[in-house]
DNA sequence: AAAAGCGTTAAGAATTCGTAAAGATTCCTT
DNA sequence: AAGGAATCTTTACGAATTCTTAACGCTTTT
């Protein structure tokens, strides 16, 4: 069952909505304030977040960035377009202003969700073992500490297994964690990476590829 | 680069839509009744498609459940929620109603294109096949390994099979990675190319034409 | 035959890559 | 609020690769 994460302080829209996910079949966890959604959140990972954005304590902008890897729609009855453009390029993944249809919000969550369940949650290559439901990755059954860039370049390379990946195409990848990321500090996380696939297995795993990007190797 | 294919029948629409688009850098392709745009889509394979509605020939409804693995933005002028609605359950990834806002519109499709990966598109000719993934090139089963301006002089040749492509063509087509590339300079990647291709097949591929450029000869 | 275009070689110039180390930033704990 | 740890970015430099320039012989056109 799919769990969605109402984060909104008016009691009134929150059960409603409450009241209609479960009807839908959702799982639902709430939270009333800034402070409490990342309360919340450092606690559970629900599968979606529908998030207000005045709310008391942390507002809904400054709480978006700090969601990692869960699809966040913002519910808000702010209806200025640079601000919505601001939120989306944010990380959002859709933007439905108050008052809000009932039907067509249930149907953007389809939507989003649609878009996680796409996404394995394991990802193999040779020796290398990497679950994006807990970010674990092992190589040659040992465990691998790696940092959030690192983590997402390895994830990009192996969805791509054999395939090169372009260096804009990683530094978009990784732009949400890392938006300063250039081509220059790019190939340092590459180096960092190969060093600690290296340790690992005793084999260099990434390839370059001139000119192009990287690629994972044989 | 990413490619964006319009479809809409309104001229005056499709050509803002193209000027904002590739303002945005953006590549765009171009549809103008349904029937066409299958055509197009059976040819091409854009990264994302803006999809009207009220078209002549098939409709956008019917369009619809025939694009597979690409993303579809429906941009319409119907605002009936029930009809949204169902779009969005049946497979379209965002809805944004005409009149739109260009700031949105593109902070929407920035959205939809985040999750996107790259897709292998493969180029024939006689014995040689070009994967535009993975910047990979085989000749007759053995592997080439050319240089980023090789790479796009031999995939310029490829797109353009029989057909004669000029040397300011080509020089245009290579002109992101090699800025400074002259005739000159041009005629020594060829003749790099040229070699490769006959080390590892035995056959001289590229033909030049007196005055004008080069051919793929059989 | 002269002029212009093409093909190849070789060498110096310019990029790109890989890594280390230091400075800057963020995050977490106290 | 302050300090420390982890992470990210910048800077730097040697090594590897690629690009351009220059030169010369050959081919085609006029």
């Amino acid at each position: 069952m799919k769990t969605i994460a109402i984060i909104d302080d008016d009691i009134h829209i929150g059960n409603m909505l409450e009241e209609v996910l479960v009807k839908e079949g959702y799982g639902v966890i709430r939270a009333y304030s800034g402070t409490e959604a990342l309360m919340l959140l450092s606690n559970k990972t629900p599968d979606l977040v529908l998030l207000d954005l005045m709310l008391p304590g942390l507002s809904g902008e400054q709480i978006l960035p700090k969601i990692k890897n869960i699809p966040v729609i913002v519910v808000s009855a702010k209806i200025d377009v640079d601000h919505k453009v601001d939120l989306l390029y944010g990380g959002a993944v859709d933007y439905v202003t108050k008052p809000f249809n009932t039907k067509e919000l249930l149907a953007r969550i389809a939507v989003a969700l649609r878009n996680t369940t796409v996404q394995t949650t394991l990802l193999h290559y040779d020796a290398i073992t990497l679950n994006t439901a807990n970010y674990a990755v092992t190589v040659s059954d040992i465990d691998l500490k790696l940092t959030r860039t690192e983590y997402a370049i390895l994830k990009c390379l192996m969805m791509n297994s054999t395939q090169a990946v372009s260096k804009s195409q990683l530094l978009d990848h990784i732009s949400l964690d890392t938006p300063d990321c250039t081509e220059n500090s790019l190939k340092i996380h590459v180096s960092n990476l190969r060093k600690k696939l290296r340790d690992a297995s005793g084999k260099d795993y990434i390839e370059a590829v001139w000119g192009i990007g990287f690629r994972l190797k044989k």
